[in-house]
DNA sequence: TTTCATTGAAACTGAATCAGTTACATTGAG
DNA sequence: CTCAATGTAACTGATTCAGTTTCAATGAAA
């Protein structure tokens, strides 16, 4: 299957606080979620993760409460969201055991991970070139066309 | 999520047959079911698209009746492996639609789809530079210890 | 100290996907 | 003709995911 749109949600949440973050506000998920098109809870799941990672902070209780960037967009990079939303491996091994007294069987686990983990690497280098100040300039010259 | 373990199964199938390859045979579904360790179904399944694909020849009917590499497992890359089984984008977009007159959730989507079809093919790139040789290979070295 | 907008979290739903099974018609070499 | 094998449809059980409902906990502000 594919890589979560968790993860989509996940930019879309960063990019929309960068947009908003000369203000030096919290927003609540349910503003957020009016630009997302999702129910709030999903939002603050995300959103937890997120804090957890050192992404947004958090502020509790009363009339301002709500979430903002801990960071500068331009020091978010799409890598550092990625590894705070995504935590599974992006190849799956098989479900079933390979027959252990097979020559093939036997080897080609540990000859796919190698493979796999540099796969993963290989995409994971180019999520970290891009940064959700870029996401914010790309969205806004696409939205108005 | 992750990429399927089909995938997986994929490959281990090409590996398995790659190295009896030396023998001209047909190797019917409950043979390499052997060394898969899962149901011939779920691999003819496999095979199927990989006979779509032009990695694999079948011979129905008879007593030798099965399948075999339709090339020299030189000249079958992880990529065309990964093209043949793998059919989804390997990003998910937004499951519910992004508000239209917010500016961020307008322009997010084509600046996201750019960002991800840039991702997905620095994986393919490296995926492509593997072949099924250098998967039996591996598994030969990695099965001996 | 009270108010109250908001977060945090648990429990549940419905849909989708996947691996795996059963069953059976189809194929075609020998 | 035989029969070992493929092709395929239908079903199951497990898992994951997005989304909803509900309610207790938080803590800034009045």
């Amino acid at each position: 299957m594919a890589i979560v749109s968790r993860y989509t949600v996940a930019l879309h949440i960063l990019t929309w606080l960068a947009y908003w973050s000369e203000k030096d506000e919290f927003f609540p998920s349910d503003r957020i979620a009016n630009s997302v098109g999702t129910s709030p809870v999903f939002l603050r799941r995300i959103l937890g993760q997120l804090a957890k990672a050192g992404l947004v902070l958090v502020q509790h209780g009363g009339t301002g409460a709500g979430w903002k960037l801990a960071r500068l967009p331009e020091e978010i990079s799409l890598l550092d969201v990625y590894e705070a939303v995504v935590q599974t491996p992006l190849f799956e091994l098989h479900h079933s055991q390979p027959n252990p007294s097979c020559i093939i069987g036997n080897g080609i686990q540990p000859a796919l991970q190698t493979v796999y983990e540099d796969s993963e690497e290989a995409l994971k280098r180019r999520l970290a070139q891009e940064s959700i100040r870029d996401l914010v300039a790309s969205s806004l010259e696409q939205g108005k066309q």
